[in-house]
DNA sequence: TAAAAAATATGATATTTATCATGTATTTTT
DNA sequence: AAAAATACATGATAAATATCATATTTTTTA
């Protein structure tokens, strides 16, 4: 397994601040953990005994509510680091995490990384900037769930997967979901969200080959409503 | 004006953290704010050098919307602080603050605050718990918003209400606002508030006297669908 | 590769919520 | 206290969205 202190992952998130000491030292005792396509990263309820950072694939966060329907709070991707929260609070965790695709990821345990952010204040207000930047994001999702239509909240959520995870060389979004995931990011009934992908395809904004969605038309979907 | 040493509120929040010489320092340069009902404290997109402690009164934080509407995103009331996030992120603010009824407040400068942050460990680890736990509340309202009807959503604003800031001595909800306010919490239009607030005051579920509110049947808030 | 399972598609309909209109009550101002 | 402004209330209607039913397509499994 590939060592941090020469894994370029770590620029992408907090673990950027801490020195190369306790780089090694974070090295030497994370392990290496693979998940397949749809597999249970952890659950809600859960008690995490460390934080997970992204080396490839990606994942969603989920939320279950109260009607049975899951709610999909945040993608993940390379970089990201998941379990954050329950560390810090010493909580379990209020999210479920589930792999979108096969994923590598490593595991630091808590008592290494907690030992880091209490004694390195650079790492500490590393990882407090990255939790005000979720909570900034998350103030917007509510506002978004709150007032905007689901037709709307679909084209931006096609336009956050095309802006923040990219195309593949044909065009087509890099991340592929089903479009269960798809009204669970939007908050929808999976027919609603089937039937507005449906439409934004019959009016050429997009075009699909099985799962795999391309954008044709970004601006139509910017100016939406 | 009273000095932070001495003064219970920052029992309530992450000043509680400070040692009794930071006290003294922050003490030193804090300015006393007072705001009258419907005051604006900030909004939106302004610079905030500084964050506010609340020593007494009520306001909520909302966000514009594309369509025009306000969303009430949190309640703030005695020992909360606003502008944490833009602090630490050093952003302009992405929430609107705007006084519920008169309040007062301390003003505490960014540059004496910034400097308790790099210095003291356990203050700012205090400050990252408090993030992290508004950080969970989000989510949780994402998932509100996502996915409960605006029936629901009302019946968990008020039992919120009611949990959180208490009622006065004749039962009524502490927090009196408009029917509006409530709209821009629940995410819905001010008739809609309005017509599920006279049904369950028809329904015996609440009970009104002009704006202020009283909860007469908690159970059925708490079972409603 | 055929069969089974899962995902997608779409019509019909019911339900929820928003919008418009208009009237009444309450609060604020003069 | 009267006038004006604001907030509340409610009916009628339109629009958005969910639900149920049932094909069809795609993917997975045997």
């Amino acid at each position: 397994m590939s060592k941090c202190e020469s894994c370029i992952v770590r620029e992408f998130n907090s673990l950027k601040a801490l020195t190369s000491e306790e780089l090694r030292r974070v090295s030497a005792c994370k392990t290496g953990k693979t998940f397949r396509k749809g597999q249970i990263i952890f659950e809600e309820g859960e008690t995490l005994n460390g934080v997970y950072c992204v080396k490839d694939g990606v994942c969603k966060l989920t939320k279950l509510s109260e009607n049975g329907k899951d709610q999909v709070v945040k993608l993940v991707v390379k970089g990201g680091l998941l379990g954050k929260r329950s560390l810090i609070t010493e909580q379990k965790t209020n999210l479920s995490a589930v792999a979108l695709n096969d994923m590598e990821m490593c595991f630091i345990p808590k008592s290494e990384i907690m030992n880091d952010l209490k004694k390195n204040p650079e790492f500490t207000m590393t990882v407090l900037k990255r939790m005000a930047e979720d909570l900034k994001d998350s103030d917007e999702s509510i506002v978004n769930m709150a007032q905007k239509s689901v037709r709307r909240r679909m084209a931006e959520t096609l336009m956050y997967v095309h802006d923040e995870f990219g195309t593949d060389d044909e065009g087509y979004l890099t991340i592929v979901m089903s479009r269960e995931d798809y009204a669970s990011i939007v908050g929808t009934a999976t027919e609603s969200a089937i039937r507005i992908l449906s439409q934004l395809k019959k009016e050429g904004v997009i075009s699909t080959t099985g799962k795999r969605i391309k954008i044709e038309d970004y601006n139509s979907l910017k100016w939406m409503e």
